[in-house]
RNA sequence: GUGACCGUAGUUCAAUCGGUAGAGCACCAGAUUGUGGAUCUGGAUGUUGCGGGUUCAAGUCCCGUCGGUCACCCCA
């Protein structure tokens, strides 16, 4: 025997996209497409591969490190396969940093890989939508990114109450711990990682974690009451002066103005891991009880290409996996039924009929903007093409044979309506068009 | 990296205490030689994920491995 096959499945935490899947997705990143496109943003792009030190170096994370898939070239150059978009970006922003007219406003759907254990949520790869504005320090773009993600998830019809849009701010958050509970830098490092997973673990736990991170009883006493507090009473314990203060008032008063505010809140446990992000911070949240996660956050980063160059860009940004939006749009019910197939028309075919016919006939579809597919087989029973056309769901089924051409005619069958007409070879392209419409 | 559960036909699943693997759907052919969703008739299909062990006998028990799912870890 030949010995065994080959196996069919794909690799470890990869998709296979078939036809339907393909069509979900581009149904979905076309819409996104759209909305951030009218927002004037513009598309970028960048190889899979990059040097494996764009991503050693960043913040030498040792963990990051592990889920990047590197191997060496043939040239012996350390490479790496992108596990995310953000230092691609930054390097093509540093490339040219003084040709670019800032701000910029760019986005990219890309794939990233990342080596971990697959589960809900999260893959080995993954497409996600990046969007970004660069080189703009105020909050008017702080504030344009949230309404986009409002008017992003809009689109596909999610209102309020699938989601939460929970924002915050890094130096808000900062002022707080060194005035309100006099925490020193370190302590403002540990008590961001306990209230990052406060939400996660047990009351015990959470205070354990703080016990043993050096936090005083009196400064942990102060943490419950500032979670207790509204933002302006917080706001009430910070200097005139404080930039987070002004930095989530702006923004706030801009979204109240503007309508937005229904959809987004101040939650102050909202941190987005570390040292990255230097001011406003946001998450995306599914409220359905089934799938209560992150959907997606972003937030803003003082300097985006200091690896590359002396002069600094902040940026502010988000990516947004399919991974989880597709589970988010599933339980939402927010995927349309009929993602149809691209074919309009199949051509049915006789065998007592030149196939040169099929061909003029398919190629004056073609001229008329109607998709079409010839049936190859002309040998094949009627009852076999139509089953066919059924599975494959073209609305419209076409015969042409020796008696259609004798009269200078076409039959064109309405496939869910189980009516046929002949028609003209002057006429049918009309008639077909309304029946493609309706 | 740690832990839990799962793996049987294309698919969804069944198989008693360990006793020689079966059903629905789907598929193919025909009833219908130029007309599809129903019905009827017939048909094909498995190294039970893989490898080893225990046993007279393993889909079933044990070990390993691969794959899937979920949680932890981590998080763009």
């Amino acid at each position: 025997m030949g010995g065994t096959f080959l196996a069919t499945n794909p690799y470890k935490g990869t998709r296979d996209f078939y036809p339907e899947d393909m069509r979900l997705r581009n149904w979905f990143f076309s819409k996104m497409r759209d909305v951030v496109e009218q927002y004037g943003y513009e598309e970028y792009g960048g190889p899979i591969l990059e040097s494996f030190d764009l991503y050693a170096a960043k913040s030498g994370q040792e963990l990051v490190n592990e889920q990047i898939y590197h191997f060496e070239d043939k040239g012996n150059r350390r490479l790496a396969i992108r596990p995310e978009m953000t230092p691609t970006v930054a390097r093509m922003v540093a490339s040219r940093i003084n040709e670019l007219a800032f701000p910029l406003r760019w986005y990219s759907i890309a794939n990233l890989m990342r080596y971990e254990r697959p589960q809900k949520g999260r893959l080995r790869e993954h497409w996600q939508l990046n969007v970004d504005v660069f080189g703009e320090e105020g909050i008017h773009a702080d504030f344009e990114i949230l309404s986009l993600i409002v008017d992003l998830m809009q689109a596909f019809g999610a209102d309020g109450g699938m989601y939460n849009l929970r924002i915050s701010n890094r130096r808000f958050f900062n002022d707080v711990m060194r005035e309100v509970l006099k925490a020193a830098p370190e302590q403002i490092h540990v008590i961001s990682k306990a209230v990052d997973k406060r939400s996660k673990i047990s009351e015990e736990e959470y205070r354990n974690w703080l016990a043993d991170s050096g936090i005083s009883p009196e400064q942990v006493a102060q943490l419950d009451k500032v979670f207790a507090s509204s933002f302006e009473e917080l706001c009430a314990c910070l200097p005139a002066d404080s930039r987070g203060v002004a930095e989530l008032q702006g923004l706030f008063s801009l979204l109240e103005e503007t309508g937005f505010n229904s959809f987004c809140e101040f939650d102050f446990s909202v941190l987005r891991g570390f040292d990255y992000y230097t001011g406003t911070v946001f998450e995306v949240f599914d409220t359905s009880p089934e799938n209560r996660r992150s959907l997606f956050g972003g937030g803003r980063y003082d300097d985006l290409i200091g690896l590359f160059s002396k002069q600094a860009v902040s940026g502010i940004g988000f990516g947004f996996g399919d991974v989880t939006f597709q589970d988010f749009l599933q339980i939402h019910n927010l995927i349309p039924a009929d993602l149809a197939a691209t074919g309009e028309v199949m051509i049915a075919t006789f065998e007592d009929t030149p196939y040169r016919e099929y061909a003029r006939l398919s190629s004056e579809l073609r001229s008329a903007g109607i998709a079409n597919n010839i049936y190859l087989d002309v040998s094949a029973k009627m009852k076999k093409q139509l089953t066919y056309a059924e599975r494959k769901g073209f609305p419209v089924v076409v015969f042409l044979g020796r008696q259609e051409i004798e009269d200078g005619a076409v039959v064109i069958k309405h496939m869910a309506r189980r009516e046929q007409e002949t028609v003209s070879r002057g006429e049918y392209l009309e008639k077909l068009r309304g029946w493609l419409k309706s």
